[in-house]
RNA sequence: GGGCGCUUAGCUCAGUUGGUUCAGAGCACCUCGUUUACACCGAGGGGGUCGGGGGUUCGAAUCCCUCAGCGCCCACCA
């Protein structure tokens, strides 16, 4: 068989996706045999794969694939998001670069659009996850605007409303003018930006006096509706119960007092705009002050504005402060940075602005939520230091506006029967609305026309909220058997930028409609940001190409660069080198493979002495390597399980155990030896196949003509045995020595191919791994019993070994003079450092007996070492 | 403004309840090597006063205090 010496990713890729799928081994049906499920979060319908999505679907998958090869009935749940806002937004850019304006069309017209858009893009990012090795069931792929799925959610919103937890109010919410819709307050980002606080001069009326506000947004004043002071400040005690005239509106407007207004700050006058802002609002409100709303939802001045009206907010600004300017009431300008709201979105600024939305009540719904992270810890979170930061939310959580102003997404479900938006129904569809409202009208002859439905559309986190349990039906049949056999899940992959978003608000929904939790663990991954520490963006296009990655390096070197240092929580510096080591991992492992199928085996040939004690060694090197594996997947450490694993083969399969069971050239193996190596290989390639799924499937089968149901992909994770401790430390000891005897022929300049004796003193004892020490340094014979004549220059030790070389005079026998005396100084230090910690009574009394034997050996063995020392020195 | 976290080799990170006169790993680096799987390789090696200062202790990278730098989350001071 011949077999190329490069690992050739492409081609296997396709091959052993294809297969998997055929076989369908990443289908699963309830049955009775434990669940491990997973859901993931599910990507933006018309999103591409980008790093996060890599770093986050590698390691679901990876925890899944070990999860399917433990036994488990392994389940991971595809899907995508409609994502309104993002979606909606996108849609409407691409049809104004094709000179359509959204308001020109219908809602019915735009949906069309939207939807075309889906159906052309959504999906491909699934297929990009295939390409990466997922090994999601794809029969179960979900949409959150699927029928079922929307008709899930309609259930829940009227469900809530009916238990009063949904509420329609009057509120100052976070106005997004570019996508002009409301946003929840986690939409909004806080960005630190430089403005200045102007300083306005106020005319007192009936009074030369003028009073001096302070305000980053002097635009506002046209809806001013008082300025404010603090009863307590001395300097404007004479101006209580004036009037202030506000300038360029001219409006006559009172001056208040209340003590919100800070002293400190600014001019200590406040304008109030109650229309514009929520502190104001509240003063407006207390005081019963007019509201004023001079902004257009597109955040342009409406008629309010005067002579200002239809100006942007921004440009308005600027001739607002220059006309104050002119008037002479301009006191003072001086720079100010704070920090103003954008949208996650759209980065617009938020306007603060007063209207009427759909609230959902958080108060009594977040307790059980809150609980299972704090509390009875029925949800851990991984890392555990975003406890704090899930408390802190959820003990100030407020009540979450679930309404937003666009069309991509589920319709409000309420129907409006009166004049106003006073009168209305709660119900599924039209029909029940219809029965509803004559009930609640007392008027029979009431019609279908005479409804009107909502205008807006969900939240899109409000379909999300309640994810893992739609993809299981469980909440419009709530008993079926998908979502009692999958529910809760196991493990939900996400990063920390949602949740609050989504993480939160599912466990809350999980406890509303299962009474348990969504899943049990939560794993936060890190951002992924390129090497300098920036966050990977598409607008600093530092963010590498995901799916030419995967062609230039093979997905499995890209799973495994991604893993490579990836700690939980801790964001990942990805750099492409990362890669190319996976990919030298890849072809490292292609080419043991290469080596060992290679061997003309001989049934007759009995097993050489190193082979044999050698894969002793490894069998239960395996077993430890194991156990740590496993206890890392435990605690997530998926990178340092990967790392051991990397280690385990390339060091010690590759470097040591091969090269110890390697036949010399031109001979053959014997089949008992070859047998034993193929099967602690087969181990090997169990262990790395949840990250590396494509190249260990393909020497899977390399390895024997497997047939349907013996993919490796099905096949079982090596169940953990006791390793015995030993061996292992023999073996160590062993490697040890081999290092001592190459460096010492490095030395020496012996080449290795010269055949060596080596002589070792050692009362009583023998060497382990004799024959492999051997076979590894090139030496003929080990002799332990009398040490030969001119040996000067050629003594080394390891512990306390002594070996000695006979070999020509050195040439420099007072630098090897020297050389002994300098390790004997050190030894007599050390010896004296540990003698006097020994002779410290505190020291005896207090540490713990272990410590004191591991001084007492110490000592023992440093004296042994002096006199080996002492003895070599004598013979110069 | 409040809260949380981080600072260990050139880089990215481990260091479990405090216990060696070797503080580890991977990568990078240096030297040597066309040994019959692999140069996407092999053998060997150098490199850290564990951010600064102080304290507790027989003993501190590990516990406490303090200073400095970095990061994250939350928050309606115009």
């Amino acid at each position: 068989m011949e077999i190329p010496s490069k690992f050739n990713s492409q081609s296997v890729e396709r091959k052993w996706y294809e297969y998997w799928q055929e076989n369908a081994y990443f289908n699963s049906f309830p049955d009775s045999r434990e669940p491990y499920t997973i859901v993931i979060p599910p990507p933006n319908v018309t999103g591409v794969l980008h790093m996060g999505h890599m770093l986050n679907n590698t390691l679901q998958d990876i925890i899944i694939r070990r999860a399917r090869m433990r036994g488990y009935n392994a389940c991971w749940v595809p899907g995508t998001d409609h994502a309104s806002i993002a979606t909606e937004a996108k849609v409407v850019a691409k049809l104004k670069e094709q000179g359509i304006d959204k308001k020109s069309l219908t809602r019915e017209a735009f949906l069309e659009h939207a939807w075309a858009w889906t159906h052309e893009y959504g999906g491909v990012i699934l297929e990009q996850l295939k390409k990466l090795g997922c090994s999601c069931d794809w029969n179960r792929t979900k949409f959150t605007l699927d029928p079922e799925m929307s008709e899930s959610v309609i259930k829940v919103f009227i469900d809530l409303y009916e238990k009063g937890e949904i509420y329609r109010g009057f509120r100052m919410v976070n106005w997004d003018p570019e996508a002009q819709t409301t946003l929840s307050d986690e939409e909004v980002v806080y960005e630190e930006k430089s403005g200045n606080l102007y300083h306005i001069a106020y005319q007192i009326e009936d009074s030369d006096e003028k009073v001096v506000i302070a305000t980053t947004r002097p635009e506002t004043l046209l809806g001013d509706t008082a300025v404010c002071i603090n009863p307590k400040d001395e300097r404007y005690k004479h101006l209580k119960g004036k009037t202030v005239v506000v300038p360029l509106a001219n409006r006559k407007v009172p001056i208040i007092q209340d003590e919100y207004v800070s002293m400190e700050f600014g001019t200590g006058c406040l304008k109030v705009t109650p229309a514009h802002d929520l502190n104001d609002k509240a003063l407006g409100e207390k005081h019963g002050l007019d509201f004023i709303d001079i902004f257009n939802p597109d955040a342009s001045l409406n008629e309010k504005g005067l002579q200002y009206k239809g100006l942007n907010r921004f440009v308005a600004r600027k001739k607002i402060v220059k006309d104050l300017e002119a008037l002479g009431v301009l006191v003072k300008t001086e720079p100010h940075v704070h920090k103003v709201g954008t949208s996650e979105r759209t980065k617009a600024v938020i306007e603060p602005r007063l209207s009427d939305q759909w609230f959902l009540k958080t108060k009594s719904i977040a307790k059980p939520a809150m609980d299972a992270v704090l509390e009875n810890e029925a949800i851990q979170l991984v890392p555990e230091k975003f406890k704090n930061t899930y408390r802190h939310w959820m003990e100030n959580i407020r009540d979450w506006n679930i309404s937003r102003q666009l069309w991509w997404g589920q319709r409000i479900p309420a129907y409006y029967f009166g004049p106003g938006k006073e009168d209305f129904v709660v119900a599924e569809n039209k029909d029940e609305a219809l029965e509803k409202a004559k009930k609640a009208t007392n008027n029979p002859s009431l019609s279908a026309s005479d409804l009107c439905q909502d205008e807006d559309v969900l939240d899109t986190w409000f379909s999300s909220w309640l994810w893992p349990i739609t993809v299981f039906d469980g909440i419009r049949n709530p008993d079926n058997k998908e979502i009692s056999y999958y529910y809760p899940t196991q493990d939900l992959v996400t990063g920390p930028d949602i949740l609050f978003f989504w993480v939160a608000r599912m466990i809350m929904s999980g406890y509303e409609y299962r009474k348990e939790p969504p899943f049990t663990k939560v794993y936060l991954t890190g951002l992924v940001r390129d090497k300098k520490g920036r966050k990977m963006s598409k607008q600093l296009g530092n963010s590498p190409d995901a799916l030419k990655l995967i062609e230039e390096f093979g997905a499995d070197a890209v799973r495994v660069g991604l893993m490579l240092s990836s700690a939980a929580g801790n964001d990942l510096l990805f750099d492409e080198s990362l890669c190319q080591q996976g990919k030298n991992f890849a072809n490292k492992i292609w080419n043991a493979f290469r080596l060992i199928q290679g061997w003309d085996i001989d049934e007759k040939r009995k097993a050489a002495p190193a082979s044999g004690e050698a894969l002793d060694w490894y069998e239960s090197h395996f077993q430890k390597t194991l156990a740590w594996v496993d206890e890392n997947f435990e605690k997530y450490r998926i990178s340092d399980a990967l790392m051991s694993i990397y280690k385990l083969v390339w060091d010690d399969f590759c470097s040591w155990l091969l090269e110890l069971v390697k036949p010399p050239y031109g001979e053959s193996i014997d089949s008992e030896t070859h047998k034993r190596v193929i099967t602690l290989f087969e181990n090997n390639l169990r262990l790395l196949h949840p990250f590396m799924p494509f190249l260990t499937e393909e020497l899977w089968h390399f390895i024997n003509d497997r047939k349907k149901g013996e993919a490796l992909t099905v096949s079982d994770w090596p169940t953990p045995m006791k390793h015995d401790a030993k061996i292992i430390e023999d073996f160590d000891l062993a490697k040890e020595i081999t290092v001592a005897i190459r460096n010492f022929r490095k030395e020496k300049q012996l080449s290795f191919k010269e055949e060596i004796e080596i002589y070792v003193t050692k009362n009583n004892a023998s060497i382990p791994f004799e024959s492999s020490i051997k076979k590894l340094s090139n030496i003929a014979s080990i002799c332990y019993d009398s040490v030969p004549e001119n040996t000067i220059g050629g003594s080394f030790r390891v512990g306390t070994y002594e070996f000695f070389v006979p070999t020509q005079a050195t040439d420099d026998p007072e630098g090897e003079r020297k050389k002994l005396q300098d390790e004997l100084i050190y030894m007599k230090g050390f010896l004296a450092s540990v003698e006097k910690k020994l002779a410290n009574e505190r020291f005896v009394a207090n540490a713990p007996e272990k410590v004191i034997a591991i001084e007492r050996k110490k000592v023992a063995d440093a004296i042994e070492k002096i006199s080996l020392l002492e003895k070599s020195l004598a013979a110069f």
